[in-house]
DNA sequence: CCCGGCTTGTGAATCCGTGCACAAGGGACC
DNA sequence: GGTCCCTTGTGCACGGATTCACAAGCCGGG
């Protein structure tokens, strides 16, 4: 289930701030969805829950986190060291939420090189180098888009298993392979959306008094 | 729908490569998805293709643009001007795809006033007056995760009613307001859950041969 | 003008996720 | 030890999304 993470990095928080115990219906506040929810999806897991009491926060983030594969780091690369590669390479939160920059990569010979965020940009040729020696079974595409596809073949080719892709573009691989992707446009079209729908509605209303009218303007 | 916005970023690569026509097992196959789907997608918008010839790919564009809300500019508006602020206000494709940036802002004094992608950041206590004097409707959260909240509420309070979040915290609003949240910690860890019954699945099938013996030890 | 082939649009069956409601069970207090 | 209260775990019903399958409809060629 997508929810799992959300329930960890909050009981996360709650165990750092001294919470032991907690109910499903304090969980499903924090995440925003239902009680019953919550409960379906940890007894998924098994049965740790008590009854009448609650789930022990500490058990239960280790329980998600075996669940998730968690109990070891997973060493990503980053394939583009252009604006959105630099940042994902400079954040912290990265490492510290189990998943260090085992190293990035990028084509541009002005890139190659560059020191960011402690790792050194190596050139897309020793991809496969870095991803055997290292282990890591996690890449990430911050390529320009047309370039998407070539940088997941070559994730692929050098031995990854599991894809995050940031590029505006549908990539394919070969059957075995995750593809997760997050498109910042597509994330912002939906709220566009929800958007006009308003606009729209506030105008039917509006219609009725004053026809010709629209609501948010949006002049220039 | 949550694929239109994918629906529309294939459309406009078939039309920039000169396609006029295409027909939904084509755009099935470009989005990776049923091809059933995505006719009851597009019938959604109204009876648009022509039987036994497809869909007009640019009169499609403006249709989903139109449905979208995409027929004009959304103003965006970044609270927080830190790594991953600085990438998305230098990040060109928000512009081309709609949406400007209308502004930045930060609460550290050392950010505010310097230029980042032609944009000077501003403090957050100027938020009422950017939101209010470029008609912006979507702010995008980049700070960290204890002032996502204080964020949301300061942009709540200017006027904003769509917000995208990238803090790995659930945040809360009114009745009304948009709420969308990206966290690259749960892309990753979906993946991992992926990558670990991959290797649980290889370790069972190794089992019988060779008990004891782990498929992808994570040694160190 | 008619016919055959191709693609849309959609009824219907199905599946999956969601939420309600409640029985089962554990803990605390008496 | 008993009882009461609180919370879990889950059977069940519901609704939306998905997929299949096919009739309806358009176009081009004969
Ligand atoms: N910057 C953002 O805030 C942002 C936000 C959302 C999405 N994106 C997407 O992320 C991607 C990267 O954005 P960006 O702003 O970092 O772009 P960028 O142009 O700054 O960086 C792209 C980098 O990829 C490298 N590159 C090009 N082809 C390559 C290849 N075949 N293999 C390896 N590296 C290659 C380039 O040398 C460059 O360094 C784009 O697809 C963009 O749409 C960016
Ligand atoms: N950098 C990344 O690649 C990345 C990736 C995914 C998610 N994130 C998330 O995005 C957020 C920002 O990450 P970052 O790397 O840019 O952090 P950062 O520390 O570089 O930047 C945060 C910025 O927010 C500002 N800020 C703090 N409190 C504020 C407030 N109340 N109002 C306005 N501004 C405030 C700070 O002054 C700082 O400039 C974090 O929540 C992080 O988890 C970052």
């Amino acid at each position: 289930m997508a929810r799992l993470p959300v329930y960890l990095q909050l009981l996360s928080e709650q165990f750092d701030a001294g919470v032991s115990n907690i109910s499903s219906e304090e969980i499903a506040e924090l995440a925003a969805v239902n009680a019953a929810k919550v409960r379906k999806d940890l007894s998924y897991l098994g049965s740790y829950g008590t009854r009448g009491v609650g789930y022990e926060v500490e058990f239960l983030i280790f329980q998600i986190k075996r669940e998730l594969g968690l109990t070891h780091d997973w060493h990503v690369v980053i394939v583009g060291a252009g604006n959105l590669g630099q940042a994902l390479a400079g954040y912290g939160g990265f490492g510290e939420r189990g998943f260090p920059v085992g190293g990035i990569v990028d084509v541009a010979d002005d890139k190659v090189g560059s020191l960011i965020g402690g790792v050194r940009v190596r050139h897309i040729d020793d991809l496969q180098h870095i991803v055997q020696s290292q282990n890591v079974a996690i890449g990430v595409i911050a390529t320009p888009g047309p370039a998407a596809q070539d940088a997941a073949d070559a994730l692929v080719a050098a031995g990854v298993t599991s894809i995050l892709n940031f590029a505006p573009t549908i990539i394919s691989a070969p059957h075995g392979i995750s593809i997760r992707k997050v498109d910042l446009a597509v994330e912002l079209q939906i709220l566009s959306y929800h958007e006009q729908r308003r606009a729209n509605a506030r105008q039917s209303t509006a219609l009725k008094a004053v026809p010709g009218a629209s609501g948010r303007g949006a002049s220039a």
